[in-house]
DNA sequence: CAAGATACGTCAATATGGCTGTCCCATCTT
DNA sequence: AAGATGGGACAGCCATATTGACGTATCTTG
């Protein structure tokens, strides 16, 4: 396994044969900060009788209006059945609808209604909140170094989407 | 809401109201880094007929042996009925055993057999070696600011717990 | 010591969110 | 015209969580 050059060698041991102990504690951190940030908005999805998975994707829909199935499919990663429930329950509540694509009329294009919008704005405040008070006590480098090694934790294969999705706004 | 005065102010906004942009990078970030992180050891898992309930209670027992069921119910935050299901798993598996408390003789404090140990080890490499290298291409500065962030995710009344974790080692 | 609280186990029923496999239709590509 | 692709839908299954109720052993406290 190659070391990045740009990384310094301790005295102790190789970067990617750490102390346990530093591995271990970016698990339970992980483990706790993602558990603990996914349950701010548990209440708020309730309200509608909606579950976490159908966050994700009202999620990802309001970051990329006219998001094609298969590209959601792709960024959650789960089946097509299991999407397909999902996003049947959004479309009962009015909360998305699709579009027949005008480049390939085979694909059916996801947005938020407006009260998608409404609704997806209001667990993001929840979110930002949470997120915002961790970013804030942390201070601005942490933050970066915090995007750093998440970044890292994404296959190379994924990453393109991750950065697709950054790309606007 | 106040603003801690260690934060500069940029002229922009607070950082209590940070970019949108900024909150949904580590809203996604944490998704994708949390998902793929935990999908490294399923294979392992799945070789054993387990799932990731198991790991996390095998992960917890192995991180802090004879530890009650009562503090693993907290750290997990899932209900005894759900637990004790994972742990009957785990111990049919010869992974986990227990022992009555001789401080306090209603307790059952849980342990690793040395199956269980290995097992867990095995586990633990393939997060290990994620972990690792997204460590080494973050570098430890990074890796400093990846911690805090999280940390301040974590809500004060589950911090005790945590810290507990990483005190001992 | 009696009463109550606590630690743990267990029953039954239910919900959620995944999965596989199969088949179908419409549309695009070659 | 043939095949690939995007999407939908069926049936059935599994893993993981939930609530509520109840039982037993043990500790704590008035």
């Amino acid at each position: 396994m190659a070391v990045p050059s740009s990384v310094s060698v301790t005295p102790t041991a190789s970067p990617l044969f750490l102390r346990e102990n530093e591995v271990r504690r970016g698990v339970e951190l992980l483990f706790f900060g993602y558990t603990r940030l996914t349950r701010a908005i548990d209440e708020g999805l309730a309200a509608h009788g909606l579950g976490r998975a159908h966050h994700r994707a009202l999620y990802f829909v309001a970051r990329q209006p006219d998001l094609p199935i298969s590209a959601l499919l792709k960024i959650l990663a789960i089946t097509k059945q299991s999407l397909g429930r999902v996003l049947t329950d959004l479309a009962d509540r009015g909360l998305v609808e699709t579009r027949t694509g005008n480049v390939d009329r085979r694909q059916k294009l996801l947005r938020l209604t407006p009260e998608g919008i409404q609704f997806e704005a209001q667990l993001f405040d929840a979110l930002r909140n949470s997120l915002a008070s961790a970013y804030a006590a942390a201070g601005q480098e942490s933050v970066t170094g915090f995007w750093r090694v998440l970044e890292g934790l994404i296959p190379a294969e994924d990453k393109a989407m991750v950065v697709a999705l950054q790309r606007d706004i």
